[in-house]
DNA sequence: GCAAACAATGAATCTAGTTCACAAGACTGT
DNA sequence: ACAGTCTTGTGAACTAGATTCATTGTTTGC
């Protein structure tokens, strides 16, 4: 009795997180197809065949199941990073890595960076519940000790001086850049008058600027467009062979995939 | 009668710019108590005695209203940043007082990031109305263009080489930077168990150790904490005597200065 | 087989943003 | 001064879409 019991139980709970799996799905898709402006939570219930009442026995509110998609993709963004981190080559080239993988990621997923912006924004945040902030920050948090750990480790190598910082300060510089990046390419008309080529590569030329900066060896000459290039290429065959097709080339903006706009 | 006519056409104008400022002033003293999220546009109304028809005179939707409001802090800021400018000083310094700027804009108006983050996502950026849009876009392009001018200028005066980059492919990695930094701390819980103390102290030390990459003469030490709080304290004496009080001591998060929050 | 517990449903409710038919006031020409 | 016209302001009514909850169906335990 206790033994079936528990298996019910179990199976139930399986089953309720593949529905929870359906709905987000659903979701996602309805995002991609005509942004997150036009996503209504009675189109999420009649895509999976649900009514809307069993919608809201998974998520608490719009809001709620907003910041449950943005976690699900921090959870691939956190599993890209950790490639990176049992890369076998230098931290200097694993630190730049992580930041291939930040493009990696936001390539494959094109709306991620509206969605997250729009997820922590405060108005959408606060009308989550606790439990799923507490796990988008829960999925976060590997994303940061990734980075701060490849510090540590070329402190312990001796390719970095600390200086007074400690590594999650210095981790903050990078994160920065690499967010502000994206938010800039993202918020539309705002880089338009700069005529930015190819923005990924140019973040990358920054992150190489960063780390010199630094002072993480072995230094690097951002100018060297081919070097920049051909090391792109190596992460893409070593670490992210399967998930980057057309990557040391494409530098355009993601806007085109994201969702569909009003006239440029 | 032509004369007077254009008179009368002149001082109605007028008056509906001040009403809209009125509005404006509303909409921002209503976000400042009790948050982005509880802001409605008939309290708006309410709080100018006006009715919410009128209020719709002036903003096509909710949205509108608050694409506007960032506007205003964004023509804020780029007057801070045109002071920076005109700072008789190295342009490595003028570059960093650009940080600094950003530092107290941010001290002066906490809602301002929250609200750019809202304004600037898809859902409302799209939801407002193409003048409000453009409005927008020519209140930003200063701040684009004064980064820029400094760095042609560093240029010329031969304390910068730019190896292949535009003057504003340079400038997107300082943007980047800074306003990443911004979305990071504004960002509830991301920087948490990162335990950063002083923010903004450590988002210009970043700034520093970017501008040495760049190889930006004179490179600073971004170590030398004493050598940088004097740095932060000139500027704020030389270019922003009249709005910057605390200013060195203070790196506190803004955070507490800007909306309630649910407990900690 | 039946009652209690649980799960799913979707019509009804509710909230705020938005509209618009009408009223009030201003201007014009006689 | 006055009737007509045009502009501006109003707020009750409308609406969309998120959210709820009384009802109905399904499983579990005895």
């Amino acid at each position: 009795m206790a033994a079936s019991d528990m298996g019910t139980r179990e199976r139930r709970q399986r089953q309720v997180a593949e529905r929870e799996q359906l709905f987000l799905n659903a979701a996602r898709e309805l995002v991609r197809e005509d942004g997150l402006l036009k996503l209504q939570m009675s189109r999420v219930a009649d895509r999976c065949e649900y009514a809307v009442g069993t919608l809201y026995l998974h998520f608490a509110s719009k809001e709620d199941l907003l910041v449950a998609l943005t976690t699900q993709n921090l959870r691939e963004h956190a599993g890209l990073f950790r490639r990176v981190a049992q890369w076998n080559a230098s931290t200097r080239d694993r630190m730049f890595a992580i930041g291939v993988a930040d493009m990696i990621f936001v390539r494959r997923n094109p709306e991620h960076f509206r969605l997250a912006q729009y997820a922590l924004c405060e108005v959408v945040w606060r009308a989550a519940s606790a439990r799923r902030r507490e796990d988008l920050l829960a999925a976060n948090q590997p994303i940061g000790a990734i980075v701060a750990g490849i510090v540590e480790e070329a402190v312990a190598a001796g390719d970095l001086e600390l200086q007074r910082q400690t590594p999650q300060e210095l981790a903050t510089g990078l994160w920065s850049l690499c967010f502000g990046f994206h938010n800039l390419v993202h918020a539309e008309g705002v880089l338009e008058d700069f005529s930015i080529r190819e923005p990924y590569v140019l973040m990358c030329r920054h992150l190489q600027h960063l780390l010199n900066g630094f002072g993480w060896r072995p230094l690097a000459d951002p100018a060297d467009k081919r070097a920049l290039d051909a090391l792109i290429k190596r992460i893409c065959r070593d670490v992210f062979n399967d998930v980057c097709h057309a990557a040391p080339a494409a530098g355009a903006a993601p806007r085109a995939a994201a969702t569909p706009r009003t006239a440029p």
